[in-house]
DNA sequence: TCATAATCAGACCGAACGGTCGGTTTTCGA
DNA sequence: TCGAAAACCGACCGTTCGGTCTGATTATGA
């Protein structure tokens, strides 16, 4: 109503549907393996109406991997909502390997592919995972952080390093899931990571294992 | 000497030369990435001389990939000469962490860099990302079942199991390490590794840990 | 030694690549 | 309501793609 009131134009809204659009295919099939014509043809939209919002392939696959991740971001602070400390840290873990049918998005973690085809060949999507997987590393630091802040788990745990190790495990089983096609192998990692985490928790005694559940 | 002596055709070298010239290339750049004027450029044979010996890019591809696969088995092979039991499996956890500068393969571990490209885009590759995995699996299997009739582990250990935990961890902090070209991923994950390997080993008491090292 | 087969170079092919641009349509504030 | 601006299409550009083929060269068995 106001005359400052910010418009939401047409465009916006066809940039965010490219984004959510073409976030999937370069997750599927890798930067150098996804074409313009697919994009087009996935995204419905024309190459000239593309090249109106993104000045080339390759803006437009940084923008869409940050998409990708901001769907990453949301959904992982969804499942933690409601839980405190180690709980939270074991939220994550277990629901890992459990997006029951729906990944948050299609191709398996954006953070690892785009790591592994970027690293020798594009500085740019590199930068982008690095931050991105920094980001992520430092959401499990601050909760492993706050877990000791509550007494949950010993002093002498690093949270940064536990961190770099429960990624490599879940990035690695997600890999394994993928190529066998077999959730078996991201179940694996998951219960291994549980009951690492659940030896952390001080004061065994008291807390009887995973007794609240 | 004899009559039956394989003869060493001309063509065989080239093909031999093609291969190890090629393989860095897709190992770094991906099945996508890589170009044939590229893989000219690296091998020094003109396109003509390539598809003498390869019927495709793709074909090229795939015996590329089976020679990575050779040049790691050979690499594993020789790390465990010499020792029995779970020794051999924590020297092939500690030389991965360890290749001393000279890497099996420029470009990371080519299982996991062609399962995560080809998983949804080459079924001819993934199929051998599959068939080199799971050989690698049945080695690491084979040495802990060679270690329970030993008797240094317990009997409830799930050699198979425990092996794609190994390849999880490991596969993910190299991805870690090269992606922030830190090797500290590697190496806190060799070190977990360990550990939780010596933690299976019976009779603790009489062991005590890792004395002999 | 020499004829023949194996090997290889490089010009060439049509298709597909990423990217540009002028013209048309749609949107939206005045 | 209407005109300017934003949005969009699709033909088109030069380049590079994976792959073919012919003629020259080299290796090799008899």
């Amino acid at each position: 109503m106001s005359t400052t009131t910010p418009r939401l134009r047409k465009g916006e809204a066809t940039r965010l549907l490219i984004l959510e659009r073409a976030a999937p295919v370069f997750n599927q099939r890798g930067y150098a393996g996804a074409s313009m014509s697919e994009l087009v043809e996935a995204t419905g939209i024309e190459k000239g109406g593309i090249y109106n919002h993104f000045g080339s392939k390759e803006d437009l696959a940084v923008e869409a991997f940050d998409y990708s991740i901001s769907l990453i971001v949301d959904g992982y602070a969804a499942v933690q909502e409601g839980k405190v400390g180690l709980d939270r840290l074991e939220a994550i873990i277990e629901i890992f390997g459990n997006w029951s049918g729906h990944p948050l998005v299609a191709g398996g973690c954006p953070i690892m592919n785009t790591a592994i085809e970027a690293d020798d060949t594009n500085p740019a999507l590199a930068a982008r995972a690095r931050a991105a997987m920094d980001s992520w590393h430092r959401l499990i630091g601050s909760i492993l952080k706050d877990a000791k802040a509550r007494g949950e788990v010993d002093g002498d745990v690093d949270p940064y390093e536990l961190a770099t190790l429960v990624t490599s495990t879940l990035e690695g089983s997600l890999m394994l899931t993928r190529l066998f096609d077999d959730p078996a192998y991201k179940h694996r990692a998951v219960a291994s990571l549980i009951e690492h985490v659940e030896s952390l928790r001080k004061s065994p005694r008291q807390r009887k294992g995973r007794a609240n559940r």
